[in-house]
Formats: structure tokens, C-alpha cells, sequence
DNA sequence: ATAAAAATTTAGATTACTCTAAAAATTAAT
DNA sequence: ATTAATTTTTAGAGTAATCTAAATTTTTAT
């Protein structure tokens, strides 16, 4: 497997979620900044070497073996993001270049190694879940801090918006992964919440409390 | 620059050590399983990148530009290495082929993070220097076992052949880096050595003793 | 139901890297 | 010093991935 042939196959694997049947082209060709044409030529590759069911015009869908391959892809980037994090001092927003490199480097045992070392995480930095080495995902039921009402109270588990910005604005917030949070109030007006975030109260606006995942307690 | 490109450069450099004024096409073309055609190919392209300093025929030499790139690369292998071997759990066998791939990983702060981490060695697992920053790499006065003579005493600081079939060898003998290494006698005839490794005694044959260097106490 | 718009595919070209085979330059041998 | 052997380069072609522009199919709108 090449590196293009790697990322297309992940690029598939995450827009999977939102088209159950079937990728489209464009989608493929706008989150990997390419053109639609070469979408298309990729498709054929990756459909002849049995990884994707591919029809033209209809768009794409992984089959087993394309997602358990794109899975352990999401895998490794997710292991490299945790060790980057934890081992050496990346900030969450700096993680996802560098894990785009690393997760393309192929040994099983470095894979499984690194896996050991880390203590077997199960969500990344920003609590997007690890899948094993069969490529299953534990789901969890998370909502978004938005969705929560008054006195609902949760730990904050992942983040929709994993940019740069909106990060470094979490931090500044001292909003963090594993935070207890717990809803004060929801104004009617604009939909911003004031929250206890690890026992000090704070505001945030509607977008933000749309873009933070809870799991609920 | 390329990954093609990083390697050649790589090869440039361990192959200037034997061939100091200019390196063959042939001794690259062999080196890196390619062919003298695709070599001169190459050449010409790191030359007009002002990497190597070429002229048709001649052979080639870094300039100090692609001796401080390929010193870099280097710098990243021998780390990742040492983080294999130390936090990994690899053999020092098996190392080569994932740093291989883990050279070519492209972040500053990666690499000064994971030197930071493994606590700056300045040797990876099998004893070779690991280039600072700036490329510069300390040398130290090393000889090989078979230069020793009775009753000589020195410290095992690497070897000469890497191949997975010599470590696993040497450390069937419990030979490894950082040993005390004492010379009790030399046998005319095959020229092998009694030595004591680390307080025990045993047997090496001339040509093991000629693959490990050693740093004289 | 048909035409217009949008999405997708095809055709043909480009770049990077590699190869084989032939030509040219260098080195070695007598 | 000339020839033979070796090394290196050039010429031409192939593969993978990409692009632009044109053609085709599907979807949307009336």
C-alpha cells in the first residue's frame, strides 16, 4: 500500500460516518485537497485490490478489509497522538501533523509496542477513540455541552472542532479532557451557558458549547 | 525534499567515509539497490540543489549544505533507534528497517523532544555517534578487538557488521555494548582470542573480533 | 417530462523516479 | 600507447499520482 493509497482509504473511512451509502467523489477530493479526477482514478485502484465497493457515479464504501486497513491507520495516528501528548510535551493542537507522518510507518510491533508503552489509551488527545487492533471502536455515548440542561453534569470526553484555535481558546479556559463539568444556567437569548468547569465557575458562548463533547454522569 | 532524495543523500554520506574524494556512481548504485543510470539521475538533481558537488565521471561529494541535511537524518535514525531499544523493546537486530522508515518524519520538534526524552545519548544501540543538531559528531579513538593484544582492556563501544545473524551471535555470547572487554591471549595460528566479557571468559573467532570495536582503558 | 445544473468520469498531459540498452568516458593491461 | 575492460552517462520508455479540459451521467428545478 502506497502513502496516497493509505490516505485515501482513511479519508473514506471518516466520511463514512456521514454517508452510510456511499462516499461521494467530491467529498473524497474536497477533504483531501485534490481534484475530483483524481478521486475517481483512486477509487478504481483501491476498488480493484478489493478495498472499497466502488459503482461509478454512486459513490464508495469500504469493504471489510478496506475498513479494518483504514482502521488500523486511524490506530496508529491516534497511538502516535497520545505518545506525542504524554511523552513529549505537544500541545494538543500541535499533535496532528506530525501523527499524519507517523501513521504510515508499517511495523506491527512497533504498533503493538508503542500501544503497551502508552498503557493501552483508548481515546486520544482529543478523546476521539483508539480502535483496537481489529479496528473496533468503543462508542460512547457522548452528547454535545449544548444539548446538556441546567444542573446536568458530565466529564468533558472530546472536542468536534479539533482546530488549532479553538483549542488553544479551551485552554485558555482551562477546559481540558477529563474535566468534570456541570451546567449553572443556559441563557434563552443567545443559548451561552455558565458552567462549573472543574469547580470554577465561566461563560461560554453557544459555539463553543457546541463544539465540546460530555458524557454524562 | 523527497524521500528518494533523503536517501541517496543518506548513502552520500556513510559511502564518503570510504571514498573521500568523490563518491562512485557504482558504489551508490550498489549501496542502494538501484541501477548507475538512476544514480546519475539523482546526482544531477541534488546538484542542482546545491546538496552534492558533482561532476560527470568523477563522482560526487557532499557540500556542506547536504552533509548538515544528511547529518540530520542520521541524527534522527541513531534516535530513533535508541528509542527502540530503550523504550520499545526491540532487539538491537531489529531496529534498521523501522528506523528506516521513522528517518524521514519530518518535525524539529519531534526530533529535539525525543532527544530530550531519551536523556541526549550520544551513542545508538550499536555504538555508532549520534550527529548533534549541527551535524557534528564526537569521534572517539575506537580500535577493532582483533588490534588488541594480550592483557589489553577496553570497553565494547560497537560494531562493525550489523546484520541481524552477528547481534543475535553476540549476544548469544552476552556480548553486548558497554561490557569490559580483556584480551587474555591470541592464538597465532587463527588468530582467535581468549577474552574475559564482562568477568567471564570465552572464545572469539578472528572474524568476530574483527567486527567489534572497542575503546581502550 | 424536459432542460439546466451539478457531479462524476474520461482523455490526454505532466512530474518524479525508475529501468534497459546503447553510447561515451575513464581506467587497466599488455 | 593502443586496446580491452570497466564505469558512467544518455536516450528512450514505463509506472504512479496528479492535473486540466471535455464528455457523460445524475440530480434538480420548473
Amino acid at each position: 500500500m502506497t502513502l496516497s493509497e493509505e490516505n485515501y482509504l482513511k479519508a473514506i473511512y471518516h466520511l463514512s460516518r456521514d454517508y452510510e451509502d456511499g462516499v461521494p467523489t467530491n467529498a473524497i477530493a474536497e477533504r483531501m485537497e485534490t481534484k475530483a479526477s483524481s478521486v475517481t482514478d483512486m477509487l478504481k485502484k483501491l476498488s480493484e485490490k478489493k478495498l472499497v465497493l466502488y459503482k461509478k457515479y454512486q459513490g464508495v464504501t469500504l469493504t471489510r478489509e478496506g475498513h479494518l486497513y483504514a482502521a488500523r491507520i486511524v490506530r496508529k495516528h491516534r497511538l502516535w497522538e497520545v505518545f506525542l501528548v504524554k511523552k513529549l510535551n505537544f500541545a494538543w493542537d500541535e499533535v496532528h501533523d506530525v501523527a499524519e507522518q507517523l501513521e504510515h510507518i508499517k511495523s506491527e510491533k512497533l504498533i503493538e509496542e508503542l500501544d503497551k508503552f502508552l498503557e493501552h489509551p483508548d481515546r486520544d488527545p482529543h478523546g476521539d477513540p483508539i480502535p483496537d487492533r481489529e479496528g473496533n471502536i468503543k462508542t460512547l455515548s457522548k452528547i454535545t455541552l449544548s444539548a446538556c440542561q441546567k444542573n446536568d453534569k458530565g466529564i468533558c470526553v472530546g472536542v468536534a472542532d479539533t482546530s488549532s484555535e479553538f483549542l488553544k481558546y479551551l485552554d485558555k479556559l482551562h477546559i481540558g479532557l477529563g474535566n468534570t463539568i456541570e451546567v449553572i444556567s443556559k441563557e434563552p437569548f443567545d443559548q451561552s451557558m455558565s458552567i462549573f468547569n472543574n469547580g470554577r465557575e465561566l461563560t461560554v458562548s453557544a459555539i463553543v458549547a457546541q463544539n465540546i463533547y460530555i458524557q454524562k454522569l
